[in-house]
DNA sequence: TTGATAGATGAGATAATATAACATATCAAG
DNA sequence: CTTGATATGTTATATTATCTCATCTATCAA
């Protein structure tokens, strides 16, 4: 549940984790996990990776389950509104969430190189950021906090690659 | 300088010093501080809070500076890579940089009720983003830190007011 | 002064991302 | 079963961003 996307797991179990999670979730707060929302997840969660939201409508146009793009943000606005899912506002992009059920203040890594996105837990560089804008009398609801770099697994040994 | 864009403050002189500082580093930089890329920041300064591209090229427009969407996004593009601004992704949109001449990593609150955004120096969060980051062997080169929230001046007595 | 080169601008087209609006369908509760 | 809320289907459009190619300008070396 604490890995990262970066590492190598068991990607399998890995999905059939965040979809049974999502289904109980849903089923607990009576919400609806319907079919389009359900494949979205499950799209997300196989891709692993960060997707855009028409690539998401790519696949669902695939199989059927609507053709437009109110359809894709439909999903995704549900998802992200229940924590299933996250949007990496630097990308314009959403990814699955990987640990769905606990509370969590998520921060994201994105690699430049292979475009990988990981999620990590970032309670502290939240708490100093909400210390700093208390101080200025502001009070945060959210924090969007998005780091880029490069990914373990395209630094071993690749310094050749040009950073971008 | 490290006055907050929530704070009251000569806003006049603090165009001035935007644009002054911009240009003293162009000269010395050798870059060409032309005149839409000048206009752009000082309409940025002007505004203070976060302006689409779309705004700004309107200004630009209505002053014969240019029409077409790519002459806002070359300034723009300008402006946020020498750090004379900072584009917030959240908004997609752009601010002028409060304190352009010094080395700095900006965070950014933006409030919900009044579209107000202010630049925070946050290098602490960004310390400990980065040390987390490093222990799953990640290496940061950038980081989008943005908070939204209720700046000071929407929360005196405004409680009442809709958090959208 | 000229020519070469890199950077900047002008202009048109189009790509990529996101939402509005409205009709229809489905679900859950009384 | 009907009512109200939620979800979906569909068309159109809004918003944000980039591509391409021609032209112009600044700089500098010869």
């Amino acid at each position: 549940m604490s890995r990262l996307a970066f590492d190598a797991h068991d990607h399998h179990s890995c999905i059939a984790d965040t979809l049974d999670a999502a289904e109980a979730r849903c089923a607990k707060s009576g919400l609806q996990f319907t079919p389009v929302r359900r494949r979205a997840l499950e799209i997300l969660a196989t891709e692993h990776r960060a997707m855009g939201a028409y690539d998401l409508l790519d696949h669902l146009r695939a199989e059927g389950l609507g053709s437009q793009p109110p359809v894709a943000y439909r999903a995704l606005d549900f998802l992200v509104k229940h924590g299933f899912a996250h949007k990496i506002e630097r990308l314009n992009a959403f990814v699955a969430c990987c640990h769905p059920d606990t509370d969590h203040s998520p921060a994201f890594l994105i690699c430049r190189h292979c475009d990988a996105v990981a999620e990590i837990r970032a309670r502290d560089a939240r708490g100093l950021l909400a210390d700093t804008a208390s101080e200025a009398g502001f009070t945060v609801d959210r924090a969007v906090i998005e780091a880029e770099g490069t990914c373990p697994n395209c630094q071993e040994g690749t310094e050749a690659q040009a950073p971008a």
